[in-house]
DNA sequence: TAGGCCATCTGGTCCT
DNA sequence: AGGACCAGATGGCCTA
């Protein structure tokens, strides 16, 4: 995976023709996300939707617009919000690349990991390893066990703890050199 | 330079 | 009706 180091993007938001001189190296950037485009759409076809939702409401052009400029702000909000949350995701997960950003799929699938390997854990420990949880009444360790085999089958925590140890393991190496 | 990741825009749909 | 949510499109930045 990659290493991500740069700041905050800078957006070109309302104002794309604002951008007049372009250099070879933007041309070139360009044509290749034409090709890009062309590879992806594969063919012209004009939809109709836009027609279609500009039909449904009578707004005046101006509203329109002013209307779409409120709920980009509301969207870009959204996910700024989404993305907060991401970064708190990545700070209570312990992982490798302490100095580099994890990518939001590396971020959820270590997640993932992390939790059926702490779940994996919880269940041992209740498991005739953990005297606080045993004779105790209230919510066994086998009921625990019950309900985890139940969604995730039998064994399956094995094999979580060996997937995400490796991954503390470096954690837990790099934090104390 | 290709490809991955990301932010933003956009229109459609769902929900309150 | 209006906002939230979603997915597709687009384009910028970065690395191998």
């Amino acid at each position: 995976m990659k290493t991500k180091t740069k700041g905050k993007k800078q957006r070109l938001t309302v104002d794309k023709e604002a951008f007049s001189e372009e250099s070879t190296v933007r041309k070139k950037e360009l044509v290749k996300r034409l090709q890009h485009k062309e590879r992806r759409k594969g063919g012209s076809k004009e939809s109709s939707k836009s027609t279609a939702a500009r039909a449904k409401h009578a707004w005046s052009n101006t509203d329109r617009r002013l209307r779409r400029l409120e709920s980009n702000e509301r969207e870009r909000q959204r996910m700024h919000k989404l993305n907060n949350a991401f970064q708190a995701l990545r700070e209570v997960i312990p992982h490798v690349r302490a100095d580099n950003k994890l990518s939001k799929i590396e971020t959820l699938t270590l997640a993932k990991n992390y939790i059926k390997s702490l779940t994996s854990i919880i269940l041992n420990m209740s498991n005739g390893h953990f005297p606080a949880a045993e004779g105790t009444g209230g919510t066994s360790g086998s009921k625990l066990q019950q309900q985890y085999q139940q969604q995730h089958g039998d064994g399956g925590h094995e094999e979580s703890v060996k997937k995400y140890s490796m991954p503390i393991q470096s954690f837990s190496q790099s934090s104390h050199s």
